[in-house]
DNA sequence: ACTTCACATATTGTATACATTTCTGGTCTA
DNA sequence: TAGACCAGAAATGTATACAATATGTGAAGT
């Protein structure tokens, strides 16, 4: 698409991330004119690959509303999610690259090094919530599957809009950390079994510690 | 969306699926124009659309092309099938109600008549494969996961593009109608793990018998 | 002969006017 | 008072004109 389009996308999509379009909220198009400061064509537009990200919903005739998934979806998200980055975490130990092993090894670094500073809460979470994004997009890129990759990006991000992440404790941050590390020494000895086993218990373990704060 | 959008949308589906839009063509928004009778709004409204569907592929400022996969994602494509269909099948088992057990069953049933008549091949077939999405499509309803329904449907419109039906055998046929015998016993016992496997199995087997005539 | 630049053409992106559908509220009737 | 019904308003769907971008062709220069 072009500059028009990606600036009413970008603006609408973090107005539904951020929560400032709550689930179920009508979108109606001259709002979003005079919200990204563009005319109806491109916010249609925009629209549209809302509806592709699954974050949100057209009504014939009756415009777009921001997705509201049912509760006991969450669950389901999170099985859906454990299963495919379970299979690209299998696909990416038979794969993986020793540059890509090397970029998940400084990211597992730089974690460390977050980790072990004394910034505020907020902030120290925020870094690592980064690097976790880049480890997981990294083994994304390793699976070799196109497909995969952009279902798990989808997944992702209906995933942040259901839960904003604000919400992870440090003991859960830590814990993350651990399966990192775990799931770089079996990427490193190229055991696609124990990638995906450990792939799996990082992300139904995200699942726990996300419904716990509900 | 609304009549217009949607015979646009019927008709590039169609010519994509039916092969007259090859992978990698380049649709130009003007031929499609006078291809479906309207004019260029709903023409990219129904282009985005596709995109959802995964059939095409928009380039920035070059228009949109017929997704072309390559070919080792045939294989993925068929293992995330089999887990997200096999999934599926074990949630079903364990919330099914006696109604759609029941239409799976006259399916079968159906199926069964389908199989034992004389009608020529290809028409066989071709019942054969329409009962076959029915029986699928009550597993996914059943699976109460308006999440599986949507990724599942995608990705079976996904293997439809990539190779049209008409390759199956009788033999290919007969198998696939055990699997769903087997499959409705699965589920008559409420064992989401045999749902599963069965289903899995049932998958696999397809792709085997869809690789064959490449 | 090959490269490079510029211009013409083709194609997509954006804005806007018009058509159609849906929603709202007010009135009338039972 | 409840319900149906009918404008008027508001919102979405469609068509088209104009702008921006990419592509192809040919001439000039090396």
């Amino acid at each position: 698409m072009s500059r028009a389009v990606d600036t009413a996308y970008g603006k609408i999509r973090e107005g539904i991330l951020s929560g400032a379009f709550a689930p179920g909220n009508h979108l109606k198009e001259a709002e979003l004119v005079s919200f990204c400061g563009v005319s109806r064509t491109p916010v249609r537009s925009a629209l549209n690959r809302l509806v592709t990200d699954d974050l949100v919903e057209l009504y014939r005739n009756q415009g777009a509303r921001v997705k509201a998934w049912p509760a006991d979806d969450f669950d389901d998200l999170f099985t859906i999610r454990a299963l495919l980055e379970g299979y690209a975490a299998a696909r990416a130990a038979e794969r993986i690259s020793a540059e890509q092993i090397n970029r998940i090894e400084e990211s597992i670094v730089e974690m460390d090094a977050v980790l072990a500073s004394h910034k505020p809460r907020k902030e120290l979470i925020a870094e690592f919530l980064r690097l976790n994004a880049v480890v997981h997009s990294c083994i994304w890129q390793a699976s070799g599957s196109a497909r995969l990759q952009s279902m798990l990006s989808r997944l992702v991000e209906q995933a942040l809009q259901a839960r904003t992440a604000a919400q992870f404790t440090l003991a859960r941050v830590a814990e993350s950390h651990h399966h990192h590390q775990e799931l770089l020494r079996a990427l490193q000895h190229r055991d696609p079994l124990w990638a995906e086993a450990i792939m799996r218990s990082h992300i139904r373990a995200a699942r726990v510690s996300l419904a716990d704060t509900v």
